[in-house]
RNA sequence: GCCCUGGUAGCUCAGCCUGGAUAGAGCAUUAGCCUUCUAAGCUAAGGGUCGCAGGUUCAAAUCCUGUCCGGGGCGCCA
């Protein structure tokens, strides 16, 4: 729509150049104003006449396409306003294909995202990560691209030492089985009380010298050279963990090309230091530690015991991930305080002349706060995902049974729970509360749904119908709204796509619902002599609201 | 100290990239609307020095500089 206008205003003689005109083209505050306007401060400078003017002159000397219906000049501004019928006629006509494009076609996205740690639990600190990183794949592969999902599991670490200790001294096996993530907890917590009285404040973890520290840093040691027991209790603990994890993925309906260890890394990671020390890339601390100069500072690339740190396996990960994806981008979905990170993982990456470092981008996101409190696991104090989606969906089921409908729970309360998570902007924090979560009310994930459940009753009672006799009259402004709101969709998936951001399919979803509500209010479907048109209109609606969630992971039901 | 973030209605946020018309939603508050396709809905009202101060511009919530307040990161934790 927006090409035609340009070439109408082309063709009145402005003296801009195409890229020009469609920069200053934009969406005017009301819909009384028109679709599109065109603001005349630049030619008033160009042609040193009041603005005001000119858009009048333009008026009369505009001629009109069919598509576009009239153009207005209200002050300095040309207002145009679209044929609605026109448009509407497109409308009608959509599928589920709508919104998809093929300009990804033949390009590999890689998208790493969840990374939750082994034998800690998945708590609403997880949730962003998991559910950003989700959304982001069906965006990519709405748009035709191959989009391929890694989840890199935090293995190893001085945490999963701690566990071992703890493990050996006081697992409950029959616990363990009912209730593995509480079970790994427990004992996780446990480990950390008795741990805490003993250690020296304002030290790092690191350097910690007390008895139990110790005793998880010879575990971590006795891993790394492979000693059998302790190998076998990690891997019960990595086992546990997942089927927590899966438990979770399950209810949240995500999924993943591949789960790796981020342990497994660890040699590719050497290799590569080695290399890089070898070329005078990278130099060695006296003490054995390497590291390579990013910002006229020092990075550890590998610690001085020779052993690998959280950088060592990035480095490797991203190696053999490049090796075997040949991606056209990947994209690191985690919290925001890895910025830094990130940034030196990939000038380490280009410095070792890697030049697929510049695919490599770092989606940061804020963090989620609950109330005032601190989410710590090593005391306990979370809130863990799956009770936030277990409350969620009881309070649907609730409100299902107010209603004797037919609702099902689980998608409402799940879809609730995403919706919050994905409608701020990602490098926004994120103020999480139960009342929001529970309020299934106004700017939530339930009143999309419910819109969609509405249009499908309208769809269903009105049974069959014959399509060949459409015939479209003037559009009432509630249906002019939808329609032009409808055939936004494409534009809104692309933006978000290239911003990293889902929340604009959230609040357009939002949007459109408030349009369709405001439809559904104003205008009878079944019986009014619009009839064929309207379910038409109705029934695109429920195409485009059902892609939108699904492109936020969120799943429609026909009836709530 | 250096770097990164954020500051918009009582609360939660959108708008900022790419400057334009009366700064938008939701929640909460108040007042209406269920003999008509699901009231998880609709309509209306009140509520704003867009942190503060400069600058650029015909035009600034939006761009630039400074400043205050909150959050975060800063040589071998992940």
């Amino acid at each position: 729509m927006k090409e035609i206008i340009i070439q109408i205003l082309k063709k009145s003689g402005i003296t801009l150049k195409d890229s020009e005109i469609e920069k200053l083209i934009e969406v005017p505050p009301s819909s009384d104003f028109g679709d599109y306007s065109f603001p005349c401060f630049i030619l008033s400078k160009k042609e040193k006449k009041s603005p005001d003017k000119i858009a009048e002159h333009l008026t009369e000397k505009i001629k009109l396409p069919g598509e576009i219906e009239k153009v207005e000049s209200k002050g300095p501004y040309l207002n145009f306003f679209v044929n609605k019928k026109i448009l509407a006629e497109q409308i009608i006509k959509i599928n589920s294909n709508f919104g998809k494009s093929p300009i990804g076609k033949n390009k590999k996205i890689v998208i790493d995202f969840s990374a939750p740690n082994i034998g800690k639990p998945m708590h609403i600190g997880h949730i962003r990560s998991t559910i950003l990183g989700d959304s982001l794949m069906r965006i990519y592969s709405f748009l035709g691209y191959d989009s391929i999902g890694v989840n890199y599991l935090g293995d190893i670490g001085l945490h999963i030492g701690k566990l071992i200790v703890a493990y050996e001294l006081w697992l409950d096996k029959d616990a363990l089985k009912k209730n593995p993530v509480q079970e790994l907890l427990r004992l996780y917590v446990k480990f950390c009380a008795k741990e805490k009285s003993k250690l020296t404040e304002g030290v790092e973890e690191e350097f910690q010298d007390n008895e139990w520290t110790n005793r998880a840093k010879e575990k971590l040691k006795l891993l790394e050279l492979g000693d059998k027991n302790t190998e076998k209790i990690w891997h019960d603990i990595r086992k546990s963990s997942e089927k927590g994890f899966n438990k979770v993925y399950e209810m949240l309906n995500v999924d993943f090309n591949e789960t790796v260890g981020q342990s497994e890394f660890s040699e590719h990671g050497k290799k590569i230091v080695t290399n890089a020390l070898l070329k005078n890339i990278a130099r060695s601390e006296k003490d054995g530690a390497v590291y390579v100069e990013i910002d006229r500072q020092k990075k550890f690339i590998l610690r001085s015991n020779q052993t690998a740190s959280y950088i060592t396996y990035d480095i490797g990960a991203a190696v053999e991930r490049y090796k075997k994806y040949n991606f056209e981008k990947m994209i690191y979905v985690t919290d925001f305080r890895q910025k830094d990170h990130f940034d030196k993982l990939f000038k380490i990456l280009k410095l070792f002349g890697y030049d697929f470092s510049d695919k490599l981008v770092h989606l940061p996101f804020g963090t989620i706060r609950f109330g005032k409190e601190i989410i710590a696991t090593r005391t306990g104090d979370i809130i863990l995902l799956e009770d936030v989606l277990k409350k969620t969906i009881e309070k649907a089921e609730k409100e299902i049974r107010k209603r004797k409908t037919k609702g099902d729970a689980e998608k409402v309360g799940v879809g609730a729970v995403k919706y919050v998570v994905l409608k701020s902007s990602p490098s926004a924090d994120v103020q999480f509360s139960w009342e929001q979560a529970l309020n299934f009310e106004g700017d939530s994930g339930p009143y999309i749904q419910y819109s969609y459940a509405r249009a499908s009753s309208i769809i269903k009672k009105a049974g069959k119908f014959n399509k060949s006799k459409i015939k479209i009259l003037n559009l009432t402004p509630a249906e002019n709204n939808l329609v032009k709101k409808i055939s936004m969709f494409p534009e809104i998936v692309i933006n978000s796509e290239q911003s990293l951001n889902p929340g604009l399919i959230a609040n357009y979803s939002f949007e459109l619902a408030q349009i369709f509500n405001e439809f559904y209010h104003t205008c009878p479907v079944i019986g009014d002599k619009s009839e064929a048109f309207r379910l038409l209109l109705v029934d695109a609606f429920r195409t485009t609201i059902k892609n939108s969630l699904y492109l936020l992971g969120i799943e429609v039901a026909e009836e709530m």
